[in-house]
DNA sequence: CTTGAAATACATGCGGC
DNA sequence: GCCGCATGTATTTCAAG
């Protein structure tokens, strides 16, 4: 599909303001609100708008330990990997979950938690009790400067 | 704040379904209307609910290449750590910066870009002329089996 | 793309539990 | 205090030009 001007001046809009009116949206881009709307739900069509989501403070709802993991598995078998990302996909302290290239480890985790109480809890009773997990490497969020949590576009 | 049963319902359905009516929401959570707007209106305004979103596909936007680069500095000073935040922070590329904890490296970036040759170029061209950055590594993203780009609220 | 009209949804005040 | 009703207002959604 091949993005107009309008089509990205949207895009770019809703990436930060997805519950804004369709009117104030049509304004802004300078176009009535109709056309506007048609090309907002095609967007959405083709799959280009993949979802649109609240996002909540996560120190507010008492989550104010962010941490990266790094594990390393022992065999790179298929098997290995498939009930990893099932075992994984179970836990909600899990934000993301990305088969990696690299020396060192092999899965990259970004896994929020209350605190190390918790941290220390789901270490011990859920990802070193998967099989293949051999090596874990953690590291802290102190803070994290840049929040761009949805996509750029086409900025570059 | 304190949150009750209402509120835990109608965060959980605002995290994957931001852009759901009023009247909608308020019948999935068994409450009339009014009270339910006045309940979702509350959660913005404590900052509870930080910002609505729209999600889009990076594939399709022609953003293929995702990839994690670990970052140290040579000299841990305020100075140094101030200049590379600014740095970074106008790099569309850059979709989250982490200050971590750990033995290699005092920066975590998430970076995405089209193909290797935009990689390169940012690698180059940006990243490593910020002042005080000594050392990176990268790896790259070969697929991201869990996604939940929200956050899960408190089903830990 | 624009217009316009019907259907829906939002916001607020008020009474009652 | 918070729910639910009812009202006026704004917005969304389509059809037709």
């Amino acid at each position: 599909m091949k993005l107009d001007n309008y089509d990205k001046a949207i895009l770019k809009i809703l990436q930060s303001e997805g519950r804004i009116s369709n009117q104030e949206l049509a304004e802004r881009i300078n176009l009535s609100p109709a056309p506007c709307l048609r090309r907002v739900r095609q967007l959405e069509s083709v799959g280009l708008v993949e979802a649109y989501v609240a996002l909540l403070d996560a120190r507010k709802l008492g989550l104010t330990l962010l941490s990266f993991i790094q594990i390393s598995m022992d065999k790179h078998t298929p098997e290995r990997f498939a009930e990893f990302e099932r075992e994984i996909a179970s836990c909600p302290q899990v934000l993301e979950c990305h088969l990696v290239t690299g020396q060192a480890a092999d899965y990259l985790l970004k896994v929020i938690v209350k605190d190390m109480d918790d941290f220390q809890q789901f270490l011990l009773n859920r990802l070193t009790r998967i099989a293949g997990v051999s090596g874990v490497q953690s590291s802290f969020v102190l803070k994290s400067p840049v929040k761009s949590t949805a996509l750029p576009l086409i900025d570059h």
